[in-house]
DNA sequence: CGAGTTATGTCACTTTCCTGTCATAGAAGT
DNA sequence: ACTTCTATGACAGGAAAGTGACATAACTCG
């Protein structure tokens, strides 16, 4: 499905123009040019992203922002806001009030794309904490991806898990059999010693040319993944 | 105690809208817009954990970073790095250098509400694994890690049960024969002698330029650990 | 469906580090 | 001084982990 967003915005024109590129970009679109109704729409159908200008008829923006917050249900719901160039004040208050980020008229589409996709990318997995960080590694669980210095790592499913495995337990030593346990299963009968490979694959994989090895062998206990 | 953090940050107005929020959330908030500054302040009182900007003034964000780093005291504060959007360059080096997280410029206050809440969880039961302590002796049975004044110490995997066998059972003599009990396991079939050996092995690990030597020698009866 | 690629578990071999013992020197108690 | 117990250095044997290779299983893509 894809993400959904709501537009509040009373320049007609420019109304027009996100719309048309938010739904070329495979958004759904609503929109509304009133603070009030967009209250009303979001209570119908809560969408995934609302960019918001912060001077729109009867009901200025920061008051829409603050209803929005104060209910629990939308209070998570991302927030852009369009302000006027040199509003600094407006743009402070506005993050303060709860907005996500901002984007200053005049602006290219491109850029605004990039911020609501940003910011979606940034609500969606922050809600599963899917996102694992661990000095300059990263792994996402959902998009099965892994980057060490933003570069992108290429692991096996094995090695995936082995990692996500070490990453949910920071610090922590954990024996070859729970290994097995954790990362193949209870009822698996695989050699303990295999363990031992698939460390080193994941090793090889992850540390590219001169990066510090994050995982530490513990003689006779098994390993562990360190802070560094 | 409400966690405090430091921030350090030179934009005038940005620096205001973190702390007031962060004050908002309940943490006890510090601000400084200088690196060496906010040095001074980490010496004069530990905060739970520091956002920094990545280009300040005097000292570069990175400086401030591996400076921390450095002194033990200061290592495990999590470190939260804000970077102006596109120096992916930067945020590698800091990630590199030791920063825990990092959020781009701009940023929503709520992510980085997130961000903090998440390193303080993190920070704070990663120290609180299984932890003996025995003077300026640490030894954490979680991680397998043992340390004195800060310091990291390789023990065997022989001489890590033996010295956890001693702290957990501090000021008590005991003999050899329940060390090897303790120790090595009730059927083990081992010369008492070779007790000594290892003791003389936990002692030469443990025991750094002058330390004093925390093992006691009960002539006739066996050892006992103490705090002098 | 089939060729080619990738992933996986095991093995044999190497390397590293640990460990138990002994012989000897030293300290403590009588 | 003599006995008894402990400290220390050396060492060989061995256990544990690292590494490269390989056969097979699983998967991909035409």
């Amino acid at each position: 499905m894809n993400p959904s967003v709501l537009v509040v915005e009373d320049d007609r024109a420019l109304c027009e123009l996100l719309t048309w590129n938010l739904s070329a970009e495979g958004y759904q679109v609503r929109s509304t040019s009133d603070g009030e109704e967009a209250l009303l729409m979001v209570q119908e159908q809560m969408p995934d992203a609302i960019i918001l200008d912060w001077m729109i008829e009867h009901v200025p923006g920061i008051e829409v922002c603050r209803q929005l917050r104060k209910d629990k249900d939308t209070a998570q719901i991302p927030i852009l806001m369009l302000t006027a160039r040199g509003e600094e004040e407006d743009r402070i208050r506005g993050l303060k009030t709860g907005a996500d980020d901002y984007v200053t008229k005049p602006f290219s589409p491109r850029e605004l794309l990039a911020r609501i996709e940003a910011l979606l990318r940034r609500a969606r997995p922050s809600l599963a904490g899917n996102v694992l960080q661990w000095g300059d590694i990263e792994l996402d669980a959902t998009s099965h991806r892994v980057r060490r210095s933003g570069e992108a790592l290429h692991l096996g499913p094995t090695e995936f898990r082995l990692l996500r495995y070490f990453m949910e337990r920071p610090n922590r030593v954990v024996s070859r059999q729970q290994i097995l346990d954790g990362v193949w299963g209870m009822d698996s009968d695989i050699d303990e010693r295999t363990v031992d490979v698939h460390i080193r694959r994941l090793r090889k994989a992850i540390n590219r040319d001169g990066d510090t090895d994050p995982i530490r062998t513990v003689r006779a206990a098994g390993y562990a993944m360190d802070v560094t």
